[in-house]
DNA sequence: AAGTGGTCTAGACCACTTG
DNA sequence: AAGTGGTCTAGACCACTTC
């Protein structure tokens, strides 16, 4: 007999599940059968299946909904976080359906720690907030948060939101970025995040921040964004630096 | 009575824990008691608690070391991608400790897959191929994969490569690159590297790749990363796309 | 109302690391 | 040799979604 190498159950139902998934018998977005189902095929504990799930979720061929169930995940959308183009525009360009939904949009004082953030002179400065859920095909893949000097784009909020800000800033007001400074890491989301992209708490995330520069290379928006990790591939192209 | 929240056992016993982190009871890098140590303290079982210990690896405050145990996370570096500059420069520069372990070197034909992805004329043309570990203090947080076109650094396995890349070329062979593409996601290591980063298999990580391109605005290098997800934070600045 | 996923218990065995 | 973490079983209850 020649000798097989030894390999977990947990992985051995992984295999079976991602071969399936391979094969196209379950399409993207799909909903897998019940975990009650599935540990009846593969004879398991539901501990062992959910092992099994757990490591086709980190590695990007299937998410979850919470209490909802397991699901397929289509392919990643190609996303460049140092251009201007906007959510709308590129995943439309990729063959997939772009939503935008405004959650919330009010003018407030900065507050210290925004104030901070942005190198305001003041902690009243007046800055709009914006919170966005955006969405690709049926899925929730995107909360953003955008903070704007209140003062760069005056009657932001008389216009509808639930689109392209870049498009917004653009038309309405003939503003334009230059310039921005990014970070990102791997993070969770919290408890009302992770409600609103219709993840189980504590889920991992891939959060963004930045911040944008205008005409004058004066900070005019700060923001912060959470991603489903499975939903994006990150990719830029740069340029080297200019000699001074 | 007033009411209290619910919250579930895992999730007290995550804030317990990671209170005891920002305490300073635990330091970076130091170990966590044993699991079954923690049961005790916590009187709950191993299922619960390393649920706990999972939902606190996400978030980046404990990493495991494949059956050694669960250490505390230190502070993420700050990593820009887009950057020349080597590791071990600016790991060094935010005062933590970098080393670098060639693994692998050797050259080789590039083969079809490479060929395509490099643009090169022919599946011929020979590369270097190296296989790198990288470390930040204690702790492996790096896997680097590069390609380097044969013709465009001639003798580049005669040089000592347990040090950075960066300046070998630049001090042997006066090479700097231009620009590059960058392509990255969130994925999984294969038990290869989960080994080599004394990861559990299938662990998350953060995955990399890199078009090199050199004075000519040739094709020169492709790289791949893997990296720990908790050890770095992604940081870029950009300037505006010139005018054409 | 039925079924689902999320949480949890109380054990067990094994391969591997540590002393 | 002892102890550790990784894997796994066979159940259970509950909150929530779906029908």
């Amino acid at each position: 007999m020649s000798f097989i190498p030894y390999s977990h159950h947990y992985q051995r139902i992984r295999d079976q599940l991602a071969s399936d998934i391979a094969q196209g018998a379950s399409q993207a977005d799909e909903k897998l059968p019940s975990e009650r189902e599935m540990i009846e095929r593969f004879g398991c504990t539901r501990v062992t299946l959910r092992q099994a799930l757990q490591q086709l979720e980190a590695e990007g061929l299937v998410y979850r909904e919470n209490r909802r169930g397991w699901f397929v995940c289509p392919s990643r959308i190609r996303y460049d976080p140092t251009r201007i183009s906007g959510f709308m525009e590129y995943v439309s360009a990729q063959g997939r359906t772009p939503r935008t939904e405004c959650l919330l949009a009010e003018r407030r004082p900065a507050g210290d720690w925004l104030a901070q953030r942005m190198g305001l002179a003041s902690a009243d400065e007046p800055v709009f907030f914006l919170q966005r859920r955006r969405w690709i095909d049926r899925r929730p893949v995107l909360l953003e948060y955008n903070v704007l000097l209140a003062s760069w784009c005056p009657g932001l909020l008389d216009i509808d939101l639930n689109t392209s800000l870049t498009r917004v800033l653009r038309e309405h007001f003939a503003r334009v970025q230059s310039r921005c400074k990014l970070e990102m890491h791997i993070g969770t989301v919290n408890e009302e995040q992770a409600e609103l992209l219709q993840l189980s708490p504590g889920a991992s995330s891939i959060h963004l921040e930045r911040l944008n520069f205008g005409e004058e290379n004066q900070i005019v928006e700060f923001d912060q964004e959470f991603w489903r990790p499975d939903a994006l591939s990150i990719v830029m192209e740069t340029r080297p630096p200019e000699m001074k």
